[in-house]
DNA sequence: TCTTTTGTTTAATTAAGTTTGAACATACTG
DNA sequence: CAGTATGTTCAAACTTAATTAAACAAAAGA
């Protein structure tokens, strides 16, 4: 089976775009994540739209969460009037540091709940604190996967 | 504020309800383990039904969804006919074994695609494998934590 | 055997989230 | 200034996933 890196690359798009709905990202954007993983490039606003084939609309949106979890960034073009995009600096540590501070947010709700929990019901208590500790040591491993990632 | 302890309780179950769909259950099946986690107790079938207040079918699934994941499992009780469930040994163990295996098939799809990039595109080649590290490094971390904790 | 209880399955409904398209605001161009 | 290009917002349409309710199968009692 013979394959152009073009079918490849708009494979790896797509496959991507479905697997990113797993981390909780719209499709659109994963696939605008798969994009920028493989383009070395910057992209503008409207060649975006017209390579995913979807409106300005759900460009806008799409660029607006990855910006958010600071896995993209805009650019200017000088004579371009439109917006640039491509991956940012580091974007792995970026996505890990996202999901060690979604955890640890996870963690806190939880702990709030143990306060309030009465000190005498230790069995209870030390099974919600087990919960809570399950999150903290996600959030601690994927921290620390950051650091590592982003002195590298 | 005072809050009684059934207060909380209930308080809880939805709180993991809403966060559970962050990864990937739905929210019975959220609100389901919340209430094993708190309750020691093994549960019979029909009493989850009427504690969650949803229909049966809901409680097939959700049951189903969280063996599968070896958070829960079912167990008999001489004198009911009924099936009983409570939550798993080492549970969190098993849920990080979960995300590990999850971020390794992740990591498998996208290595499937770096064997069809030509040899000579180095510069693709080097950002979809960094994109696979990515998940690689992520499931050994998470893999490490689990096999840590079904130790304690 | 007939009825009841129990849990699963599936078709239909409901709810939730995504995507679009039009309206809008802003900035640029001639 | 008028017209065009650009990006955002928001209501509506669409899509997908979750939930229910009814039908079903299996097992237990009577």
């Amino acid at each position: 089976m013979t394959q152009s890196i073009e079918e490849t690359r708009s494979e790896f798009i797509e496959k991507i775009g479905v697997m990113a709905q797993t981390d909780g990202l719209p499709r659109i954007a994963g696939r605008m994540l798969g994009l920028f993983v493989w383009d070395v490039e910057a992209i503008a606003f409207g060649d975006l739209a017209e390579q995913l084939q979807v409106s300005r609309g759900s460009i806008s949106t799409a660029t607006r969460i990855l910006e958010e979890r600071r896995l993209i960034k805009r650019v200017a073009k000088p004579g371009d009037r439109q917006d640039y995009f491509q991956l940012a600096e580091n974007p792995y540590a970026k996505m890990l540091d996202y999901y060690a501070e979604t955890l640890g947010h996870t963690q806190a709700e939880i702990t709030d709940t143990i306060d309030r929990i009465p000190a005498d019901e230790t069995v209870i208590r030390a099974r919600v604190t087990a919960y809570a500790d399950f999150y903290k040591s996600m959030a601690g491993a994927l921290g620390k996967i950051a650091k590592d990632l982003d002195r590298a």
